[in-house]
DNA sequence: CTAACGTACAACCAAATGGTTGTACGTGCT
DNA sequence: AGCACGTACAACCATTTGGTTGTACGTTAG
């Protein structure tokens, strides 16, 4: 999980998911969109795939980088507990408040 | 956006983050759960406060930590959306397969 | 008033990050 | 066969990160 959004948390990154969610890429089809050299997008690529965003598929002599949405489903779904948590304490002032004054909660 | 994912990236301030959606905490509080210093934690602290996933309340001597639900929201908004551009090619699949054999859709 | 508590912050250290350049290797055009 | 392309990876560098200890300062309890 550290490293799901450790990936995320770098602009670039997030773009090339974003990219490869919609449509698979080849690296260098990656690199040329950004103002970095080329080893440092694969770096960035390394970084997603260790993080299991995306996965890399051999395909003659490129690579096809494809975006993986159930890691970003799994990022979502923590996220969604910690919003589930907030709505707990939520609950809870609602409850003290039908405690103070019981009955009055059409 | 960046701030809010490297916050995050790390399994103390998520614990940390999710402890204080559910009740305000002040940062001893917090410290005596963790096996690490009372400064480490304070930087933890300092992490979330600068990423707006929490905020500190100072209440006499002590500050008292309270989670920041929607900043959390951000974060979840944009894996979202990541998950709605997945399915965007996914719909593309599926307008490939109409074309292909138009009709047979039930 | 004084002592203890909670917090803040600086200095320091090892390890990770994000970038560069250079080299090497397999694949595919011609 | 030979050259260009796409990829991989190592070495290096500056900066950030996650942790430590130590010091200082305001606030509260006795």
């Amino acid at each position: 999980m550290d490293a799901i959004f450790r990936a995320l948390a770098d602009a670039t990154r997030r773009d090339i998911v974003m990219r490869v969610l919609v449509e698979g890429q080849s690296v260098s089809g990656l690199a040329e969109r950004y103002a970095m050299s080329f080893a440092a997008v694969q770096k960035h690529v390394a970084v997603l795939e260790r993080a299991g965003l995306v996965t890399k598929h051999p395909r003659g002599r490129e690579v096809r980088v494809v975006g993986n949405v159930e890691t970003v489903r799994r990022a979502t779904a923590l996220l969604e507990e910690m919003e589930r948590l907030w709505r707990t304490r939520f609950d809870q002032i609602g409850d003290l408040l039908a405690t103070l004054d019981p009955g009055d909660d059409p």
